[in-house]
DNA sequence: TTAATTATTTTACTATTTACAATAAGTCAA
DNA sequence: TTGACTTATTGTAAATAGTAAAATAATTAA
């Protein structure tokens, strides 16, 4: 063996585990992450993924509920895991390896405020994301990759739109995420295999025709998915 | 802030680190992950996936090259991260938490030799794993879904074939992998838009008709990813 | 030389995607 | 109330991709 547990003991558990959570949303046309404002040193000032050590006796995915709680008042997400980072140097007061957890979420469902040892809290667009903490803009980097791999294979587009969406903004969030133009004819109709649950309800306070609201149909989806082979594909 | 650096040092920085590589090759019509049997304990005597702690100095990727070459004699791969698993009793001596990485190989060019703490070493069959040390059938099992997703956006199919292959290995391939029939004449059509170097080659040793011997032009599936809008998708 | 086997190509058909045009439905201001 | 304006929605034809099945080619073995 390379090495033996009971002589290096210390030498091999004197590590450190924090977790970071992207928190994504959708505003305006433009896909936002969540930022806070750093109150403590290292990096007092600046601009942060929200994040925090795990404690000794906490899962990882626990210990990203609670800091992210913690840190801006937003609980009860769904959060997937994405890449480990863990450069020897990349935080100054010793080893930290950091676990990314990532999320889509509605904007003006949750509540974000900043508390804890965060200072202030903002939705930053993701083509305008500042410099960051620690090795930060590596860590969104890599999730946004990953943000674009699940857009395109499973429907959390809707966890990004509000409960009730028009057409028009399920588009604009795909040709924000990808930078391209779409077609709007064409979009609608390779969208046509997802099930929509079409409102009566229509926009308001729009300077022109308004547009039908549509919510996704969770139920109708999990259905077509498991008789079925369907497969969501955008 | 949820702690203090400076008092609760000894409570944080009490974590270690390790690393698992999932080395998965193809043989005779099946994708096979390399295992070890474990010479120490905890877990003596059982099947493993490679895997070892990382030294206080050592990058993630650094660490798992090394520890891949220590335990099997492989070396000079291409590892991709993959989950990191860290539930707090996931290892029997202390809160470990282990950083995943997996690779895709050619079985005859690399020369797998159980070393260190490894008794021996063998290739099994993705279909017919056994029960593993530790939590590495979860890991197993996460890594294996990535390996799906990789083998239908990714060109890395090329890496589990010898250099030279014929087609129906790699539809065997995509067969496998997926565990469905494709049909044969769709299949080439399909695969029709990568590039592939045609040699003049032929198989040996069968009893039949024996099949054009094919490469992947990795040269110009480069150039056509750069210069045209193409994307590799099975 | 012929049967058997598998590799590879061809053909015809169907479904999907794309580009573009046309029509419908609402808002706003005169 | 009308018509200019903006956006939503539908329609159509051409191009592209996917599917199924049959035809042809190359090799081995008897």
């Amino acid at each position: 063996m390379t090495h033996n547990y009971k002589i290096e003991f210390e030498k091999f558990f004197s590590y450190s585990l924090s977790v970071d959570c992207l928190i994504f949303g959708f505003e305006e046309g433009e896909i936002k992450l969540l930022l806070i404002k750093r109150n403590m040193d290292p990096f007092k000032g600046d601009w942060a993924i929200p994040g925090d050590l795990v404690y000794p006796e906490e899962d990882l995915e626990e210990a990203a509920s609670r800091i992210l709680f913690d840190l801006t008042n937003i609980k009860n997400i769904e959060l997937h895991q994405s890449q480990t980072f863990g450069k020897p140097d990349r935080h100054p007061q010793g080893r930290v390896i950091t676990c990314a957890y990532f999320a889509m979420v509605k904007i003006d469902e949750v509540n974000a405020i900043a508390s804890s040892w965060a200072n202030e809290v903002k939705w930053v667009p993701i083509q305008r994301i500042p410099k960051l903490a620690f090795d930060h803009n590596e860590i969104f980097n890599s999730s946004l990759e990953l943000l674009r791999i699940k857009l395109s294979n499973e429907p959390i587009c809707f966890d990004l739109l509000p409960d009730k969406f028009t057409l028009n903004e399920l588009q604009q969030l795909y040709e924000y995420a990808y930078k391209v133009n779409l077609n709007k004819a064409n979009f609608r109709k390779k969208i046509k295999p997802i099930p929509l649950i079409e409102h009566n309800e229509k926009q308001k306070n729009v300077k022109h025709r308004p547009a039908k609201l549509f919510s996704f149909d969770e139920h109708k989806f999990e259905k077509l998915v498991n008789q079925r082979n369907f497969r969501f594909k955008m």
